[in-house]
DNA sequence: CTGTTAGCGCTTTCAG
DNA sequence: CTGAAAGCGCTAACAG
């Protein structure tokens, strides 16, 4: 309710029109025009409330749908109203309430990401390359840890489903068996993007590294080293990055004439306490390896600390190549020899993937895609046994 | 023929009167209520539409009210009633909407982080100590990450202040000047905790470590091993943790009668290339330090980068304290000695403040409080002068 | 024990 | 260019 600052009136107030940025009113009973001016203390209580674009319509005396179009610089908006609501907004310390947009839009403007565990810095790395992009565009990410487990995978997608986000990114934990808990966003429209850690369903869009290549550049470079007995850490067999991997150590040692030998093969479930026992379990072999292909870093390290334990010397007794260039293979000695990710790239490929789905009127159109990035072989001294 | 809608069965089934206008059966053989609208194909598309509680009382024949009450285990209602409610929400992959039960309720229950960086592991390890509280309580934890620059942070308020959360955990950045922007949600009700860089301000909730006594510690031990010019890599004067791990490097100098001498003292601002810089800057001094102790590990780490390029043989030449426990602390060479922090617990204690602050009805009434927790000085390769 | 009704804050036709 | 009104999915009195 608006009082005449002259004569105090309440009833014969008028709207005349916006002056700088501010309603101008006009006294029927005195005839003078005037503003309120913004000392005036606003009415709204942010303890109990904070303010909603119906506070800033009946501090304006216009309607919450002038202050909607204002807010969102619909066009068809007068340059006086979209201002004053503006500065209304800003004394209020207005902010859109993200719960109600979402209900009314259909759209959480959210993005949900799903990683095995962020301890290691491989997916801290591509959350920041997904979030360099979403933010920008208005969308927060949703963070969820599946801690390589799949029950709590299943746990984060209902979470994520029950969060309505507009899109998923996902890197499955090494005993995930299937996809089927993913299938629910499909049913619901929502895309999802899979990335690194991906499945063999072909029919989804995907964002992950030659493994194959990497593989086979990581071990023919230990061959070129002379190593002859090269000994594998694998991935848990469901995953892809498990079997591609495995596929271009097999294939480079064939191709240089070098047999398979089973027994320098043992599988490692991405828990680090069981990449030491693997380790200790190659070393205890009659014949132990030469050179060790881990199918990521962290195991890589893991086999290197338990060979100093032994005093076995590395690169010398074994030559070890890791995966994916976690800065602490930078750091440790000798530097570990690893294949780099692309992991920013990853990151924002895949959102932008997942965007392009979003934004796609009918996400049906789309046709999944796998996006293929390189890796590139980073020597360090673990690998070196000759220099 | 009638046949159990959850066993199967079809020669135990009797009828068991009417509900709701439908004929009632049970089946002997589970035990088990059902009425043949449930064999019959639900209504719903989820392509257009996820179920709601509306979709789920219509099949049912009831009021949404009911399923909502049935779907929170409400204690008045009709325990078949419940059964058929949750059965038919679990066939209809019924999610609830958060974004309308936080509107209806005016709580979102998601509470905020926001963290300079998570590309070390400190703060992902302060995350999952969160978490572990949070989720069980049926909360989400939506993580923001400052960039360790103090716009973004203050973007990220925003964020947090649309997305409605019902509660606040921050680590400030490095060049955080106030925490005015945090004030926002103190007027908005909005309880806020703060974890490891707080702010001078002391009338706030905060859990911090016992950053003096672990920096003198630190600096004690270093003087224990034989260091007499032990230079200080310090943090942004900003913040509460560089001002206390300075004193107490200071006090310990004192407490052993070593003089000060500005020139050891360098400051940094968290960013890791300028680590570097300060290692430098350090080691060119016309006498350079015998002893080192950094405000945390990655400065640390930085240091011993420089001195291995320069052959300072670290600890002979340099003995190195960092903070934190970081897990590369362990895994370079020579170990980091370090003053580990009980990070989980960090975030554990946190978010458990949090929550009394959140589930108290008047939020006034809780008296802010400082929570110390203690560091722990782990003793590694690097600070060992005699051996 | 269950239904009715009125919002929560915002968007979005549809009329002016 | 602006307003009125309906509705997004859910909760919460208030009646029965």
């Amino acid at each position: 309710m608006i009082k005449c600052v002259k004569c105090g009136e309440v009833d014969a107030i008028a709207k005349s029109g916006i002056v700088r940025g501010k309603q101008r009113y006009y006294c029927g009973k005195c005839d003078y025009y005037f503003t309120l001016s913004s000392e005036q203390p606003l009415t709204i209580n942010h303890k109990r409330h904070p303010a909603t674009i119906l506070d800033i319509a009946r501090e304006l005396q216009i309607s919450k749908s002038t202050v909607s179009r204002a807010l969102h610089g619909h066009s068809d908006i007068n340059e006086q109203t979209r201002k004053a609501v503006l500065e209304t907004a800003r004394r209020m310390e207005y902010q859109p309430n993200l719960l109600a947009y979402g209900l009314a839009k259909n759209k959480s403007m959210t993005v949900g990401i799903i990683v095995p565990e962020f301890i290691n810095s491989f997916f801290p790395f591509i959350i920041i390359g997904a979030q360099e992009v979403a933010n920008p565009a208005g969308y927060h990410v949703l963070i969820c840890q599946s801690n390589e487990s799949y029950p709590t995978e299943v746990a984060n997608t209902n979470v994520l489903l029950s969060s309505r986000v507009d899109g998923l990114l996902v890197s499955l934990t090494g005993e995930t068996p299937n996809i089927d808990h993913f299938k629910k966003f499909e049913r619901a429209g929502i895309p999802v993007v899979y990335f690194n850690r991906v499945c063999k369903d072909t029919n989804v869009s995907q964002v992950i590294v030659d493994d194959y290549d990497g593989a086979f550049k990581g071990v023919v470079h230990l061959i070129e080293n002379g190593c002859r007995r090269i000994a594998h850490i694998a991935g848990p067999p469901n995953l892809q990055i498990s079997q591609n991997r495995l596929k271009g150590y097999l294939d480079a040692l064939a191709q240089h004439g070098i047999e398979k030998d089973d027994s320098l093969i043992v599988s490692y479930d991405l828990n680090p306490q069981q990449a030491t026992l693997c380790a200790k379990q190659l070393f205890d072999l009659p014949t132990p390896p030469d050179g060790l292909f881990a199918v990521n870093d962290p195991a890589a390290i893991a086999a290197m600390l338990v060979a100093k334990e032994r005093g076995i010397k590395i690169p010398e007794e074994l030559a070890v190549v890791g995966f994916s260039n976690e800065p602490t293979s930078a750091l440790i000695e000798p530097g570990l020899t690893t294949l780099a990710q692309p992991m920013g790239d990853i990151g924002r490929t895949a959102i932008k993937m997942l965007f392009d789905q979003i934004e796609s009127e009918d996400h049906e159109t789309i046709e999944p895609e796998t996006r293929v990035l390189k890796t590139t072989l980073i020597v360090r001294g673990s690998s070196l046994k000759h220099k």
